[in-house]
DNA sequence: TAATATACTTAGCGACACTGAATATTTCCA
DNA sequence: TGGAAATATTCAGTGTCGCTAAGTATATTA
């Protein structure tokens, strides 16, 4: 079927174990994340969105957004559409380029997002207090480096 | 709005650090999911209802798929019925307890799960290249305790 | 054996996420 | 300048989720 485990190839062992992991942590955190973001009336693309959002000081294109969040921009309409009508995002049109629209963070959204973020961080910090200011840099390289390689 | 960040507090900047990485390997991680099981014709939950049913060795029940897979047993139902039609898994009532049902993998089933993760892991193995036999332990570990502390 | 508990399904709703086509605006170039 | 091509976005239609509430069938128990 697969290629036999080699016992004695650590490369092997740890791609298994790191196949697994990263797996189970993908799977874990979407979901709880859809579980904590249903209490503020929220599906994950909407938070996505948000957070892609706050990285642009001066709000962004439609197709910007839809980038960010990695999504097609006939996606990201539906849930602009649901964030605009909650007033927790606005869309403009662009007055320098007509076909344009600009999206941005209302003040409601931002303290929204933050209010997220906040109690995240508290079961975060639970975690850190756990390793050693060497361990939580490695983790932070790691993760980046992860990201990188094997998202681009 | 928020507490400002301290620049000179390690502890806090390290949680800025890994939210961030977190929620953007999450979003990544499961957008980057979408998109390769969609050459397969799979959503994300299909895998991941196919994922936790490979780590039962005789397959099982509905609920116990449910829980695995983090779903409740509503949304297994059609997750499972879309699964059985294709004869990627089978759906059999239980001779001990007729209430229930058994669910298993077929082999065809397996070979595809299988298919998947070998496409996974080639680009897995291009990560672990770039690390030491002790960061890849590492890595296992500290992804393996963040899963424990914070999606318990 | 009647009440209760368990295992699962159905129905119905809102939100994705995709494709393909339509609309409006801007840019490019002969 | 005038029209084709490119760009930015939306609309329509389809299938899948993921939830709640309500229903059916089987098992357990008082």
């Amino acid at each position: 079927m697969t290629t036999p485990l080699q016992e004695n190839n650590p490369l092997e062992t740890d791609l298994e174990a790191i196949e697994r992991v990263m797996l189970q942590l993908g799977w874990a955190t979407h979901r709880r994340l859809h579980q904590e973001l249903a209490e503020f009336n929220l599906t994950v693309s909407q938070f996505a969105a948000m957070r892609a959002l706050q990285e642009f000081d001066e709000g962004c294109s439609m197709s910007e957004l839809a980038e960010a969040a990695r999504q097609i921009s006939a996606t990201m309409t539906g849930i602009v559409d649901r964030l605009v009508e909650r007033e927790i995002i606005t869309r403009q049109r662009d007055p320098d380029d007509r076909r344009a629209l600009r999206v941005s963070l209302t003040e409601r959204g931002t303290g929204l997002l933050e209010t997220i973020k906040e109690k995240k961080r508290v079961r975060l910090a639970r975690f850190l207090e756990d390793l050693s200011p060497t361990e939580r840099k490695d983790f932070v390289r790691m993760i980046g480096k992860y990201l990188e390689v094997v998202y681009g």
